[in-house]
DNA sequence: TGGATCCCTTACCT
DNA sequence: AAGGTAAGGGATC
């Protein structure tokens, strides 16, 4: 069928199954008959999108790939992966050193858990869909944006690949409305008004493609002033930036704060913002001139952001990543046939503690629990 | 005193 | 229910 060729990590360092249905990318299919995971995916110096398969033994130490495209060549392909996942990181080495560090991840042993390194337009719509959503849903919705308003890139294995819209594509072909019947919901207006909005940044930053655009903002700029920019799209509020700066920018120690990081910042760090805490916050923001986050920010969250990275150092991100997936303990993800399967549980669950989850419901301005 | 800003709710799709 | 964000009103300065 495919030619399949070996790129040597150990189990240790990637496990294909904790990185990519785990909530950072939305478009792999995972085909249980073979066990191997497909997608199409853009490969930077290719103008067209072509599809990826993966596979890795339970027992192996090494990940293969194969592929289908009418002109990549196999050495430019399996430098992108190693890009992809970032195989130039040493995670256990890091994990070493957090586990030296800090309590939390002593029991935590190592599970090739990863930060990818994502195309950035499509990390920034796909994390758009993600408010409010569970992993399932937001599976779906990328692909139905891949099926209804990308590029039908051809078939493997009886399944149509699709390439992600671009902005330009998204534009033209889909309208709120078209998006809401697709089961969009509020998120519709996002996607159109953040597509338009990126087809106008290309010309104002005299870009081709969408891809260049993201990358120039965190060319020219600090972390600050990156989320500024990400912030100024609709429906893109800090969490979501910070997934964008994190897997699709590669600033390894960004961490998004999600009501999941909150709670176990609050529940194991014990962090918490104090009134002048939250007060200098502001003042940062405030001096740093940076409007669209001082209107979007939360203090509370902020505050935690930055704790975590004073603890983690500068892959911050990928510890925030390791520690997200024991709290949220098991994933779901799309198959082939549309079905959803559960994937196999790779941590128990921690009980709740709720005085530390009313706390984290509290920073997220959710609505108070009756007591 | 009119605005800016802060702070808190609520709505949003399925 | 769930990996947030936008919008709007009341209070404060």
């Amino acid at each position: 069928m495919v030619k399949f060729h070996k790129i040597s990590v150990e189990q240790e360092d990637l496990q294909l199954k904790n990185v990519l249905q785990a909530g950072q990318a939305f478009r792999w299919i995972w085909e249980d008959k073979n066990d191997w995971y497909m997608t199409s995916m853009f490969i930077t110096g290719y103008d067209k999108y072509g599809i990826i398969v993966l596979r890795q033994k339970d027992d192996g130490n090494f990940i293969e790939f194969g592929f289908q495209h009418p002109t990549w060549e196999f050495q430019k392909v399996e430098d992108h992966l190693k890009q992809y996942f970032r195989l130039e990181v040493d995670l256990t080495s890091h994990q070493d050193l957090w586990k030296a560090t800090d309590p939390n991840f002593k029991d935590i042993p190592p599970q090739g858990i990863r930060i990818l390194s994502q195309e950035p337009w499509e990390t920034l719509i796909s994390f758009i869909c993600s408010s409010n959503n569970n992993i399932s849903r937001i599976t779906k919705m990328c692909h139905n944006l891949a099926s209804h308003f990308g590029d039908d890139i051809g078939t493997f294995d009886d399944t149509t690949f699709y390439s992600f819209p671009t902005s330009e594509q998204l534009v033209e072909r889909a309208t709120e409305e078209r998006l809401r019947e697709l089961g969009f919901g509020y998120r519709a207006k996002y996607i159109i008004e953040t597509a338009k909005l990126m087809l106008n940044d290309r010309e104002t930053f005299n870009c081709t493609t969408d891809q260049d655009v993201l990358i120039q903002f965190a060319k020219i700029s600090n972390y600050e002033k990156v989320r500024e920019m990400l912030m100024r799209f609709t429906g893109v509020g800090p969490k979501v930036a910070d997934c964008v700066c994190l897997m699709g920018l590669h600033l390894d120690e960004v961490v998004p704060v999600d009501v999941h990081v909150a709670r176990f910042a609050n529940r194991d760090y014990h962090i918490a913002a104090s009134k002048t805490e939250i007060a200098e916050i502001r003042a940062t923001y405030n001096k740093l001139n940076l409007p669209i986050t001082k209107k979007k920010i939360n203090p509370e969250l902020d505050f935690i952001r930055t704790k975590l990275i004073e603890k983690w150092g500068p892959f911050a991100g990928w510890a925030q990543g390791i520690l997200f997936s024991k709290e949220v303990g098991s994933v779901v993800g799309a198959t082939t046939s549309g079905d959803i399967k559960k994937k196999k549980r790779t941590f128990k669950n921690e009980d709740n503690d709720l005085k530390s989850e009313s706390l984290a419901k509290r920073a997220l301005n959710a609505p108070k629990v009756e007591a």
